[in-house]
RNA sequence: GCGCCGUUGGUCCAGUGGUAGGACAUUAGCUUCCCAAGCUAAUAGCCCGGGUUCAAUUCCCGGACGGCGCACCA
């Protein structure tokens, strides 16, 4: 049994997510999550959004989907994230033109070069196809940009891009988003939305697609002062795969600490590993199982240009089912799945925030005040501008910057009668006393910096797919055969269903009418089902992951004692007995994610039945 | 993008040069007091375009989509 197939079959049938534009034949790269599918993702996001934004004390903003070229000329998406291709005339193999090139020459950086160039090195070095050794001289060079083109505007208007990643949203906003934190490191920002990407090849489902939507946290820090609270952490027991042992044959992961792993050096970056500590506590929260979950962390040779430290989530998907009964010990030998990357933690320094001041001439930088203002001695120059300009014509005014760029660098040059600068290569002699120069005293109360950015990235799609997986299970209930989501209460899609155990019996249809009433209002998502048997309703709620049934029954409805009804459990199929006017509250307090209560607690304060069921 | 394989009700499959059948699911009714398979009935399908043919779901070509491999995944 491959759970991979098995989980999208069920994710078609019962409504999580399928390919998007089925009636025209659809297209690759592109899903659509049904109404369980929809529910899952929004409570994964609303739990993202608990943990990353509200209980970090960070602020979420939304940005548009769509930018200006001039954002990405920045970024350097629009560069970077070309591919320069060429294809084997022979075999039809594609390679990396740019890395062809760098491995047979001597041309470093070979991306950056233009096509023109890149063909003609091919055409020089006579390289070849490395699958087949055909010339692959005079084969064009094909460039790719994996970035949505958009035109803004009526008729040709201006080039927009779909944002390839939710955080050029943030950075861009960081001149007013700084405002809004008053100023002061560090703070965070989040977002979570879509970006897109038009991949060459999606694959693997929902795994790998055009669109998709990310949650993405940036941390702007001072680089020099800001510590993050890592005895939050320090005790978090994380599995790691550090590059050494990926490079190492024999390396393998393994378990630590944060505090550890950060001790020792594992992990690079305090925030990096701040992170990390918090998102593991995150990843068990919302379901994903830690038998087929590890942090991995970038090769040298993967790290994107400007990232010093980076560490990705992994989860294990598509490896051979495991039954319930084993998944508690996690002993069971499975086939090896494959390992995603559902959340990327990088470093990013200052890079976004330098390369967007200096393309958008805005300033990307907070004021940082010092303890105690700084009395320094500053050199500098006054110009008289009345003599220059008519000794220098339009040359005065690079002269009079050259005059203060020398006072700064050699204040004593001007203890002579003449100073000489230089300008465009050629020596102006100017005289002293025309420079007015002085050394002034002046106070600095601080000093502008340029933030460092931490940025935890989750792939949301690929999270809320790892959490339905992780939570398949099939088992036998009363000998016979089930298959269930056993997803945590909090990601489920409905909260609890309610059934009349019969339907022929008028007192159960207005009960369960009314419990559904009761429940809904108390804010519960509910299901109200009355067709087929009982055991047919049962499943087909355990297969969506619908942690709690609630059944009207007669035995409960008869008699003087208040009316009650039974509440099953989903992975135990064990029932209790509750009484109607309470049913709403205890629901709703097994279901709060703050409350540890768990289904003991109701099977402790009332009469548990016994059912005859037994799971297997 | 390249190569190989595939595409038949909602789902999973069988099958055919003369427009198709099962299982499960769904709906209606019967039955039914707790775990999918009791009875009756109903709904629903050959991925798209072109070609060959009297006739194409079937054969051929192309496309789309899916799976795998290569490449790609900043």
């Amino acid at each position: 049994m491959v759970a991979q197939e098995d989980v999208i079959e069920l994710a078609k049938r019962r409504g999580f997510f399928f390919g998007a534009n089925g009636a025209y034949g659809g297209v690759a790269g592109f899903y659509t999550y049904g109404p369980n599918g929809a529910a899952v993702k929004d409570n994964l996001e609303s739990a993202w959004r608990d943990r990353f934004t509200v209980r970090q004390g960070n602020m979420e903003i939304e940005a548009p989907t769509i930018m200006p070229e001039a954002v990405f000329e920045a970024s350097g998406h629009l560069d970077g994230f070309d591919d320069m291709l060429v294809e084997c005339p022979e075999c039809g193999e594609s390679h990396r033109a740019d890395h062809l090139t760098e491995d047979n020459t001597d041309i470093e950086e070979a991306e950056s070069l233009p096509v023109p160039e890149v063909e003609e090195l091919i055409r020089e070095h006579d390289l070849r196809c490395p699958s087949c050794d055909a010339a692959l001289s005079g084969e064009p060079v094909e460039e790719f940009n994996l970035m949505f083109e958009t035109s803004i505007g009526p008729g040709t208007g201006q080039p927009g891009y779909l944002r390839p990643e939710t955080a050029q949203g943030i950075f861009v906003e960081f001149p007013r988003l700084k405002e809004y934190a008053r100023n002061r490191l560090p703070f965070g920002v989040t977002q979570i939305g879509p970006a897109y990407r038009n991949e060459i090849s999606p694959r693997k489902g929902i795994i790998r697609v055009r669109e998709f939507t990310q949650a993405e946290l940036e941390t702007f820090i001072d680089p020099e002062e800001d510590e993050p609270p890592l005895h939050e952490v320090e005790d978090v027991e994380v599995t790691l795969y550090p590059a050494t042992e990926q490079e190492d044959e024999e390396g393998e992961a393994y378990t630590t600490t944060v505090g550890e792993a950060i001790e020792k050096g594992v992990i690079g970056s305090d925030w990096v590993g701040y992170y990390l500590g918090v998102a593991q506590g995150w990843y068990e929260r919302v379901g994903v199982d830690m038998d087929r979950f590890r942090f991995r962390q970038h090769l040298p040779g993967e790290l994107a240009h400007y990232a010093a430290d980076c560490w990705d989530a992994e989860s294990e998907v598509g490896a051979a089912g495991i039954a319930a009964g084993s998944s508690g010990d996690g002993e069971e030998p499975r086939d090896g799945g494959d390992w995603i990357e559902i959340t990327g933690f990088a470093y990013r320094s200052d890079y976004d925030l330098s390369k967007h001041a200096e393309h958008s001439g805005e300033s990307f930088t907070v004021f940082k005040q010092y303890d105690e203002p700084k009395t320094v001695e500053r050199a500098a120059v006054d110009p008289d501008m009345a003599t220059l300009g008519p000794e220098f014509g339009g040359d005065a005014g690079a002269v009079a910057d050259a005059l203060q760029t020398l006072a700064e660098r050699d204040p004593d040059a001007f203890d002579a009668n003449e100073v000489e600068v230089e300008v465009d290569g050629d020596e102006m002699t100017v005289d002293s006393d025309v420079a007015n120069f002085s050394v002034e005293t002046v106070t600095e109360n601080g000093e502008h910096i340029t933030p460092h950015v931490v940025e935890p990235s989750f792939g949301i799609d690929r999270i809320v797919y790892t959490v339905i997986e992780h939570a398949y299970r099939t088992d036998e209930v009363d000998d016979e055969e089930r298959t269930y989501l056993a997803l945590d209460p909090e990601m489920a899609a409905t909260d609890a269903a309610v059934f009349p155990l019969v339907s022929n019996d008028d007192r159960l249809l207005d009960l369960a009418d009314e419990v559904t009433g009761d429940l809904r209002a108390a804010g519960l998502s509910v299901e109200y089902d009355d067709s087929g048997s009982i055991g047919r309703r049962y499943r087909r709620q355990d297969e969506v992951g619908t942690p709690f049934c609630v059944t009207v029954d007669r035995d409960g409805v008869e008699g003087d004692d208040p009316d009650t009804v039974t509440v099953r459990e989903r992975d135990s199929a064990r029932q209790v007995r509750v009484p109607v006017r309470e049913v709403a509250d205890e629901l709703d307090a097994l279901l709060d994610p703050e409350d540890d209560r768990a289904f003991d607690a109701l099977t402790a304060a009332y009469d548990e039945i016994e059912t005859g069921v037994e799971t297997a």
